[in-house]
DNA sequence: AGGTATATACCGACTGATTGGTATGTTGTC
DNA sequence: GACAACATACCAATCAGTCGGTATATACCT
């Protein structure tokens, strides 16, 4: 079991990356939002880029079981649990910007050509994230039989590459709607992607 | 006209911090990029915050004249422009990443919480250039008169945020190639949302 | 023409504040 | 007493911003 006190640097480092970004996140500034002090922090870590590719790790495992244990594996039909998943994404949308933001998808704007093995780490949790999805895609597409030149892969980073850019527009605007409607654009994209589908009656 | 100084400052800028991100990036970075000293920089800037407002409005200007002079305005058709739009987007992505990837989305992540006139400057950016598209889109939705419940506002920004999170997905795996794939997405879902729109022959 | 005043453009040494990281504790627990 | 878990004082490096100074150009006066 992870001690609590690392646990609790690492969901302050979460907090404060999401909100200030990972270049501009102090040490202490971390420290201070958990309550402890630097000596603590760096018995539990090295440095600043450990605690970095720590917090990756810890974003893509508590993200994981989220989406894991999320309603949408529920439904029987392999493109309604792929539709079950944006609309859990678009549920996920509220309170304030670094609450829903993507942890791993901001710092990676930031340090892709300054520090490899943080990129690896972010690249990891996106492409492994996305492929969780590809699953499910395939067997949509073994059912449906849609058409068009695409590939599984291609739609699931897709579907992740229109969730980050709905996260950098709803920063430039500080509004929550942009990304709402980027997902029901999405959503109508994949139901017009598989035409012969009949959504189920009911959420 | 802008001082031939002032103007290699501006363009030192755009290269370091779509390379490095705002808060990474050192004044002195810059200056040796620009091959000029600080005395010179801070004759031209007031601080780091004014270049960044400077840096996003030369933006604004630049690709702003990049969009006006493409040649996919010279198509007759509105929806025709809208998805030569799309094309041109994907020609561009060619080179190095810290080339085509877009100046005010990198900064925006960084600073959306901490300095708001470079947020105001960057959400400017985004939506002006977002804007550009309306017309086209609306020009579209009135000729061929497609269903579906969504604005003409929310399809431009809907672009625009593909674009950025296709930036953030190409950082994150280092190569243009899901970029390109996305764009592609994203013009199959601009036709399919026209069914009524028969492509012209040609390019 | 010569002289001088003023402003712009630029240089580079310096400073003060910040901050990542260390070294040295102190406390609690097995 | 040994070690983990934390605290605190401190160090060294970095860097935004300052400041005094130089070079060049233009304008104005005599």
């Amino acid at each position: 079991m992870i001690h609590e006190s690392k646990a609790r640097l690492l969901e302050a480092a979460l907090k404060v990356i999401r909100t200030k970004g990972y270049n501009a996140t102090r040490i202490e500034d971390i420290c201070q939002e958990a309550a402890l002090t630097k000596g603590s922090f760096f018995h539990h870590f090295k440095g600043k880029e450990e605690l970095a590719l720590a917090a990756a790790e810890y974003w893509s495992q508590t993200t994981g079981e989220l989406f894991e244990n999320a309603p949408y594996h529920d439904h029987a039909d392999p493109l309604a649990r792929l539709l079950g998943y944006i609309d859990f994404r678009r549920d996920l949308l509220r309170g304030e910007l670094p609450e829903f933001t993507c942890l791993v998808g901001t710092m990676v704007q930031e340090i892709y050509e300054t520090v490899p093995a943080i990129r690896n780490a972010c690249e990891s949790s996106i492409c492994g994230h996305a492929a969780t999805l590809e699953g499910d895609i395939r067997a949509a597409r073994k059912k449906y039989r849609p058409g068009g030149d695409w590939t599984d892969e291609s739609l699931a980073l897709y579907i992740q590459s229109v969730l980050q850019g709905s996260f950098v527009l709803a920063k430039a605007r500080q509004r929550t709607t942009v990304a709402v409607d980027n997902l029901n654009h999405l959503r109508r994209y994949i139901e017009m992607l598989f035409p012969s589908f009949k959504p189920e009656t009911g959420s």
